[in-house]
DNA sequence: AATGAATGAGTCTTCATTCAT
DNA sequence: GATGAATGAAGACTCATTCAT
């Protein structure tokens, strides 16, 4: 007798989950040097059953990473619309940010693959890269709001951003190579760079 | 008539310097699907000329990234062992490091590789790592005797160096994106991360 | 409580059935570059079935054109032993084979594809060679004959039975290609090329 | 020393011929079933070496195709074009045809081929199924006029058309099966079957 | 009896590496 | 010293076939 439908929709959603998760490992560890047979390896599955979930390799990384740019799409936007002064929103957002490269490393990790590859899928770079300008715009705007208050320091606005990001990035990347494993600065410390140093101003 | 030796050694040492070159182009914009082919046709030489200077692929990289680790060394070591207090030492040191983030990006780049990729020839990964560990030794002392003199703001020590590394890292991916060609953000704004805000402003 | 006997072996029979047909239309589209997933697809049938009913992908397709051979023989043969002169017998059958190529082009398609492919199942394509050739035998007699009762026209037997084939195989062809979709010349016109044209006309 | 642009060329000239020439034998034998394995090993070549001369399996057959159908072209087209009576003219034609499918089988099988199987490439299928359009058109005239002037039997022009493809047909597949090696029918059979049957018309 | 998820051997394709010239 | 045609091992991908349900 044939399995039921909800349990081959389940045989299949949990194929395509460990698949995935291998793929997000291996990929971790080599890079697009990844291989399909690894791959299917980690995932304790045949090395043709990949392609019957994802047409190529390619797709299945395609996959991966819409995955990882969903998971950050839906955490980072809604972070910033809220009350309080512009220093105080700065302050929570880059909080928020700071976080979120603790929790999910793989999505910054992947952000600069996209970039800098240019064999990455053209659509969804665009969409990261639309996510990253978005994200940047609004920083910047409170950077500006902030420094009208007096509550963040003077200097020019796309430095400030550029060594906001800098130290995103960097932060990134050590999520990223210690897979949450290690120590995560404060977020207070990188604060520091951008509130307006001490009462005598 | 054969050439005489020296005209020989001449036209060797241009011919690997071109094929190096090449290899450093194509890796960044490739990564390590680079081919041999591509470093070829961009150093204007044949397919197989790259055999004549370097036993492998492999090998062909390894001398690359031998050859920024020196340059890196050269520049990073001698920079700290200087007179001054010691937060004039550490904020002499930071902001030689970032200088350093902007002029040779692919160095750090390739530290990065390193790290990440076990493919990477163990012995040059040893060396990276030992000389990333042992810049980070000096920084931390340094970190330390700071806070004893009052001069770098308090706190866990291990934080702080790890804020730093955050930084540097994003400096050197953002140096390593934009090759050189992107403003880049000045090292007083990171230094105010760790100077102590209180009086001696 | 079980299906009875009867009603299973209708189930079987109706199923296999419907996987011969389906093979029988997708070969005809695909050559043998068919799959047995499209042929199941076709069929409305899981991918698994077929090999209840057949060993492999080749048995499915022997019994397919064994199929075809029974039902190419079962019409062909009887046609020609009749009465009437060597002349109006060699025009029956003639007429008789031309109208096979209108009604199962499949038949012929499949007696060339297996003569030209090696990979064709060695057992089947004995059979198609030897019903080829007793056909063969047949119509030259009648050719001899016809010529000696001065019915047919004069000429080498064998060119003639080489031009007739080649007009037989040619019909078979445009029959396959137009799935009987298309005019089919006369047969009449056929026979033009055999008949003594000077005086019985 | 490198060799010669004049080496270098015939050595690619000749490793291509070998390549296509092979991929010719090997699909006359298997079909589209031809491994790029085995054609390699008949051209005594290396697997990867197709690969230094056409772009994929698919690609070489292309190429392959595409040469057998200017080779057809060279020599079908011309051949009309001539003064005498319609009757003259198309027997002359069609005498020519007959014999390009005793030299040249294995443009017309192809012929064949690129009708049926959808997977061919599209615009070599073009230019295939309007080469074959035009001369069709060119004989379809030449019957009606043949037809006006007396010389032709009478009847549908249309069924006698197809009634001579058929017939080109079913040459062109016994010179493939034969590869020359077999008699092949004197064209006068089958000019028959369109002459006006003597002088009592 | 039937299903369709899973397997893995066989092909296509790429590319580091060799070698005749 | 240099060239680039040729090689062949490794990796992507397909699909006939198996098997748990």
């Amino acid at each position: 007798m044939p399995r039921t439908k909800q349990a081959n929709e389940q045989l299949r959603r949990e194929s395509a989950a460990k698949i995935l998760e291998a793929a997000r490992a291996v990929y971790a560890r080599k890079g697009s040097a990844a291989t399909i047979a690894e791959i299917a390896e980690v995932a304790g599955v045949s090395e043709g059953l990949p392609y019957r979930y994802f047409r190529s390799k390619r797709a299945l990384f395609h996959a991966l990473f819409e995955r990882l740019l969903d998971a950050g799409r839906a955490t980072e936007v809604p972070a910033a619309a809220r009350e309080g002064t512009p220093g105080e929103r700065f302050e929570r957002l880059v909080t928020k940010m700071i976080e979120l490269r603790r929790v999910m490393p793989e999505f910054f990790q992947l952000f600069h693959e996209a970039i800098a590859r240019s064999s990455f899928p053209p659509k969804l770079r665009r969409d990261l890269i639309q996510h990253g300008r978005s994200v940047r715009t609004e920083l910047r705007q409170l950077i500006v709001e902030g420094q009208a208050s007096g509550e963040l320091v003077d200097g020019d606005p796309d430095q400030l951003l550029l060594a906001l990001f800098a130290c995103l990035d960097g932060l990134g990347r050590i999520g990223w190579a210690s897979s949450g494993s290690v120590a995560f600065p404060d977020a207070r410390i990188f604060l520091r760079m951008f509130r307006n140093g001490g009462r005598a101003r």
